[in-house]
DNA sequence: TTGTATGCGTTATCAG
DNA sequence: CTGATAACGCATACAA
């Protein structure tokens, strides 16, 4: 039998002859309700088949217990996991998600979240595009005190939350490794820097890392890709190859760049790690299928999402009246495998 | 500036005296309004930094103009470009996503299916959980006429839309083309059997290919996993190679089970594919990883999401009257990789 | 072309 | 402990 009529606390205030307030108390267990009503009217909404209409009461709370995710898209293994951890924390407590993709189109960024702000999300969590160089569209969340969380690409001059790692000393580390390796002319692939500068500091610790330990920064050695194409990081690999001074380390910003590097190094018959050592960054999966095994810098996307999630859970349940929002810097490591490993 | 008071068509239709009826009308372009009061409303909406509530909206129109989605985990290649698709057609249409994950629980199942219910998702895509036997829990939505698709891993039996591969065919397409490569002892490595039946189809036209090309069915050749993770997949394997008929060929019904394999037969200096042919299943991007990289089967993903989406779009348009829930077949092909090349 | 009145399903306030 | 009623913000039927 379908019943193509919802079952409101109407219905069951009048089959129970009770008030709707009643019912409506009864239903979310307020402690100024008898044991009895209480049982007497889950009974009767099992019964007939009631089931909450969260709009209704979303609106009348002005709260809808969701939170809104935008990021560039989902289908890349760190923000994929990056998500699964909003979404499990948000679960827990009770929240939905909705997940956008900008697809690093400003343009789209923007619309999405005028479009989350329509559906007033109780927070939101955004990781920005690529393309995006100023967050002026967030304002209206901040000016309506809807918890904002940056995470992983972050504005570097803004009054919000932000989780994130310290892309510097993560640069630093990485190539400070090559060093130890015994590298002593290490490039570095990395993408043409953004708003949200997380290449830019893995740059700088790149940089700083070589100068700390007397080697010298050569611009040659550093190349920027506008995208993540096998070809361009094919092209760009063979130009280094074929410097003068071939280099004998690569610290690559991502893991498929230095994926790609290493196919293109092999297949110039250049043996890694013994003349060219390699060092990743991310820890995705397919680090631990290339041969070598992918050196790389662990990246906690579960727990970036997992943190960005409580931050705004916390906000939720005690909304900050004064205007700290700090940043939260979750940590990373080398972790070291046979494509860089020269015992 | 911060404003703490939400601007509703209240507020316009005061400051422009005009009834709220007109605001509402004008903002959506109604025909039976003036240009010209339509131009004043949307310059003051504007002006006044008015956003529509679509919670309000959902709640009088009875639509929510969003699509759940319900799947084991986002943090899967396969799934999560199944979720694009989905994303980037309701997106297109103006509808949201909310996605949710069942972490491939029952009991998780059940509650987020209500959860869905609750918050009055305009339609479901749901891939059942691998715990799933039953899928009377989502008998509410086909009794309230809210479009229900499973994608994928879906039940064999149902009155709803159906969104899949033929994996029968596909399973049969991989094990022929293990046999045109040469194989005659073709081991079959594969998941312990479900409700959603995709791997037992599978394993079905493995078996059928066998037959029908005059090679034994060989029950010491199948294995059943009980998880994908790389410990099991390698004693499995290592099972296999130890066998007095040791296999010349691989089918895993997953590139991570192939990957694995491969790992495997590998360390035991087993050349690939001279000696042992491999061929997974759902082109993930690690296949083209693996050295040799591995033949596989074209997994639409994408497509799959998209067509789902296209399905719930479609009749929230022009509900179907008719109970004619059709099934969506996608195609697959043969992607012959180095893993199974033998020329 | 515009205005009036009402309801969508809840919850909170205020009374009893 | 329970009940009556207003309000959340919007969109429609009906009137003008």
């Amino acid at each position: 039998m379908k019943k193509h009529t919802e079952v409101t606390i109407y219905d069951l205030a009048e089959k129970l002859n009770l008030a709707t307030s009643t019912i409506s108390r009864a239903l979310n267990g307020h402690h100024s309700i008898s044991q009895k009503t209480i049982d007497k009217v889950k009974r009767a909404a099992i019964e007939m088949g009631y089931r909450p209409n969260n709009l209704a009461a979303s609106l009348r709370n002005k709260k809808t217990k969701t939170i809104g995710v935008l990021l560039p898209t989902i289908a890349q293994p760190f923000l994929s996991s990056l998500i699964s951890g909003v979404e499990i924390t948000a679960q827990e407590a009770g929240y939905n998600v909705v997940i956008m993709q900008s697809h690093d189109s400003y343009e789209e960024e923007v619309n999405l979240i005028q479009s989350l702000y329509s559906s007033r999300v109780s927070g939101v969590i955004c990781c920005l595009a690529m393309e995006t160089q100023d967050i002026k569209h967030f304002k209206i969340f901040t000016d309506n005190d809807i918890p904002l969380v940056f995470v992983d690409r972050v504005p570097k001059h803004a009054d919000t939350y932000r989780v994130m790692i310290d892309n510097y000393a993560a640069g630093y580390k990485a190539t400070k490794h090559l060093i130890d390796q015994g590298c002593i002319n290490i490039a570095h692939i990395t993408r043409a820097s953004e708003f949200g500068n997380i290449y830019s500091e893995r740059k700088k610790g790149y940089i700083d890392a070589l100068k700390q330990n007397n080697l010298p920064v050569d611009n040659k050695l550093i190349v920027n890709l506008k995208s993540v194409s096998y070809e361009e990081t094919e092209t760009a690999t063979n130009k280094l190859l074929n410097l003068k001074n071939r280099p004998d380390g690569i610290f690559a910003a991502g893991d498929m760049l230095a994926i790609s590097a290493i196919q293109c190094v092999k297949k110039r018959g250049i043996k890694i790690p013994e003349e060219i050592a390699v060092i990743g960054f991310n820890n995705d999966p397919n680090s631990r299928i290339i041969e070598p095994n992918l050196s790389t810098i662990s990246h906690p996307a579960e727990k970036l999402g997992q943190a960005s999630a409580e931050i705004i859970l916390k906000n939720l349940e005690q909304p900050t009246k004064n205007d700290i929002k700090d940043i939260t810097v979750l940590n990373t490591e080398v972790i070291a495998r046979d494509s860089s490993k020269r015992n």
